[in-house]
Parts: structure tokens; C-alpha cells; sequence
DNA sequence: GCTATTCACGACCAATCTGGTAGACATTGT
DNA sequence: ACAATGTCTACCAGATTGGTCGTGAATAGC
């Protein structure tokens, strides 16, 4: 598994947040209600994000968090490195030149796998993924009318 | 990480015999030490690569290992997911629906990601991986020879 | 200033995974 | 018989995951 539930929750929240952007804070225990986070564990991605710049938070009563930047300036790849660390699918792969290549002979097949995984998830916007789950929705919304 | 060494391991023996295809038996301590693998722990990683069916082994003096079929036919993908699993890179892409879309929203994106990975994994042979080998070897001796 | 609300932070924890090691045993070529 | 080789099970230390809990700090409203 690449990415762990720490990524997973960390983004739906990050989500929630993107999705009420200009409403003012929102609550932990609201964010952890909406998207199935348990609320102790939400706590520490939270700190986590707001360390990377991505959140900001607000003390005492009508307090909360909130985006520090513009959910269209807020990339999939950034938010990712930033809860999960490198994602890189194999360690050397990862930083530096292991000289690994005369004795294991891979890393070309896996360097186009994490180029085509960087592209996509740098081309996706917490904004984008907002709009996603609006039209999910809506889409959802039409099925029952009917 | 989405590999561990263990996959890692398990590639760069699976190339060291597709290497020494129709030579007869390789032993366990060759590859070993050509790969730099723990031999006690290749131990483990064979013996898992025999019983999922892409290794044969001969006992006794003169004894080894051998693939099972040609490294034509064996891909990158059916390998790594015999050494580690799945492959998906969250757990909601692995089998059934969660019914998460609706808290979370993020599937769309890592599944093409999976597709593209499934895809190129399954493209690669074991003698794929071989030729580049010998390439690189090729062009490391030229260098030398220059 | 008191109190309720909300975030901040660090200690702690159980379960699982990783990357092994060690040793006894089975098979077989000479 | 014996040496070479693979097979199997048990065991292990350290890291990671996915949390919980308790205390403390900021602040809005009264
Ligand atoms: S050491 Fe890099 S792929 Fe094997
Ligand atoms: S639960 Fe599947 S991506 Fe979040």
C-alpha cells in the first residue's frame, strides 16, 4: 500500500475544508463527523498540515481551520508529500544514486510509473476534487428524483 | 512505500536466473551474492516464488533453482503481486466498493494512476529486464573501454 | 474575571509488518 | 557414506500504523 489512512484522511479533510472555504473556520469535530475520521487521530494530521502551510487554525468558541491558500493553488502530489513524506514506489527511487543499477536493473520500469503518478497528481487541485464530488452529488441527487 | 525489499529482492532473483536461463540449475548462494541479497532470507523469497509457480528447484549437489517458464511470459505485474500482494496504492482500490465516495472523493484520481501502473508493469517481461541489463552492461564496458 | 469552546501538544499503546537469523531436516549426486 | 543443496518452522528486534488520553493554552461572550 502506498499511501496509508494518515494520506487518505488527511486529503478528505483537506477536501471538507476546500469545500467550505469562505464560510469561515470549520470545526475539528465537524470535519471528523462529516468525513469518518476519528477525531483524536484527526487532530494530529491537522497539526500536521497547518506546520506544512496548508492549514490555518482559529482558538477558542466559533474557532476552527482553514485553508491557508486558495484551493486552486493547493495540488494532490504537495498535499500528499506532505502527510505521507516521498512517495516514491521503491526507496531508491527516492533520493539519491544507490548504484543499485548493476545488481538490480528496475528502477527504469518504475521511474515512468512515478513520473506518470507525480504528473496526474500535480495536474489535480483540491478545487478539482471539490467540483468531482459536487457533480458526484448532484448525479446522486437526480437518481433518487427520478 | 509501495514496494518493499522483498519485492525488490524477489525481482532481482527472478532476473538473475532469467539470466542464466537454459544453463541449468542456479544456486541460491550464487544468486546471493551477486545480488546481494541475505541468503536466508532469499531463502524465503524462493521458496514463495516456487510454491506461486514461477520457479522449479533441484535438490541435492549440482542442485538450484530454475524458472518455471520462459521470462517471456513472465510480466512485472503477476511477480510483484505474488512477492507482495496487491499493488494498489490505497486500500479502496484493492477489491470491493466501500461506498467511501461520498466521504472521501479521491478514487477517480488513483485509479487511473493504478491503470497506468497495472499497465506498464504488465508490458514487462523478465527478458525485457534481462536485455536491459546487458545493455547497460554493454555500455558500461565501452565506457570502461574507451 | 469566569466559563465554555476550541485548538495544541506530548505521552502512551496495541497490533502488524519488515527484514531478517538459526536450526533441524529432506533429497540427491558421487 | 557424505557432501551439497534445497525446505521448513520458529523465533526475533525494530519500525510503522492507527490510534487514545490528558493536560494546557487561546479566546469569545457574559
Ligand atoms: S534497488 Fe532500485 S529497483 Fe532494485
Ligand atoms: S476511501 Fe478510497 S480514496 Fe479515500
Amino acid at each position: 500500500m502506498l499511501l496509508s489512512t494518515k494520506g487518505d484522511y488527511g486529503v478528505r479533510a483537506m477536501i471538507d475544508l476546500a469545500k467550505h472555504e469562505g464560510e469561515g473556520p470549520v470545526q475539528r469535530a465537524e470535519i471528523a463527523r462529516r468525513r469518518q475520521i476519528p477525531e483524536s487521530y484527526l487532530d494530529h494530521l491537522l497539526a500536521q498540515l497547518r506546520r506544512a502551510g496548508f492549514v490555518r487554525s482559529v482558538r477558542g468558541p466559533g474557532g476552527g481551520h482553514l485553508l491557508a491558500k486558495p484551493a486552486e493553488d493547493i495540488c494532490l502530489l504537495h498535499l500528499l508529500e506532505a502527510l505521507e513524506g516521498s512517495l516514491a514506489p521503491l526507496q531508491c527511487l527516492d533520493g539519491a544514486e544507490t548504484g543499485a543499477e548493476a545488481i538490480c536493473g528496475q528502477e527504469w520500469v518504475w521511474q515512468e510509473i512515478y513520473d506518470n503518478m507525480r504528473n496526474k497528481l500535480s495536474s489535480v487541485s483540491l478545487a478539482a476534487l471539490v467540483d468531482h464530488e459536487r457533480e458526484h452529488e448532484r448525479s446522486v441527487t437526480i437518481n433518487y428524483s427520478i
